[in-house]
DNA sequence: GTTTATTTGCAACATTGTTGCATTAAAAGA
DNA sequence: TCTTTTAATGCAACAATGTTGCAAATAAAC
């Protein structure tokens, strides 16, 4: 409950530190781990893994995009380390013949519009 | 250099693991951490993060794909494990206002061709 | 061949994620 | 409402991943 409403608060993607730090000392990791997970499983929110040491946990359909999981963009702001929803995108790849794709993730690195402003 | 080779002798992307298992007692954590770390920076291999649990390291260059870092994409086999490079593509998204794409990925999670016909 | 710089490997540590288990809280049944 | 059953919580302990310091070994420069 409590991970729920620290992510509808602040309304973006957030990582397991940043909620940490909303929620005091109701915060214990065993319960955060297992609570994301089963939270995932259902479907309330997904797991975006910017980087091996950069992982946000966002709400499914969190905001105007949409933000839910199978097949959505992300951005990432290299400088502020906020990702941004994108919502539904179209990609064109060839797969080899005899692959199934089931889902996609698209990650685009570079500077959100605070921080592109500041340089 | 032993991690070069045994890239180059699987030549597809592996993980620390398949790449220590090849290695033999001549892998060391640490200088394996600082040769990848070193070697990224200067653009010999790329490090893709399927997950924060899976991570594959690949020679640039490495295939037909020309598998380089910078925007080209891959394909994971949720069955196998294993990561297939399926080189550039093109991909649709709208940027909010201000916003700079530095370099971007695609990451498709599927089968590959041997695992979807053993199904 | 000596000096200097770089690379290596070990120990120790920090962080991230998982498992077992006893306690607590919640839900169900009488 | 009170008891029984089930699920959720939090602590300890562990495993895996990644980093840092430092001394020994190797390579490069003079």
């Amino acid at each position: 409950m409590a991970i729920i409403q620290v992510l509808q608060k602040q309304n973006h993607p957030m990582s397991e530190n940043e909620i940490r730090n909303q929620m005091g000392p109701l915060y214990d990791r065993v319960t955060f781990y297992r609570s994301v997970q089963t939270m995932a499983e259902v479907g309330i929110l997904h797991k975006i893994v910017v980087d091996n040491t950069i992982i946000k946990y966002a709400l499914n359909a969190c905001n105007e995009n949409e933000c839910k999981h199978d097949s959505h963009a992300h951005l990432f702001c290299k400088e502020c380390n906020q990702l941004i929803c994108l919502g539904s995108f179209t990609a064109q790849v060839k797969l080899p013949n005899g692959c199934i794709e089931e889902e996609s993730e698209l990650l685009i690195r570079g500077l959100c519009n605070r921080c592109s402003l500041q340089k």
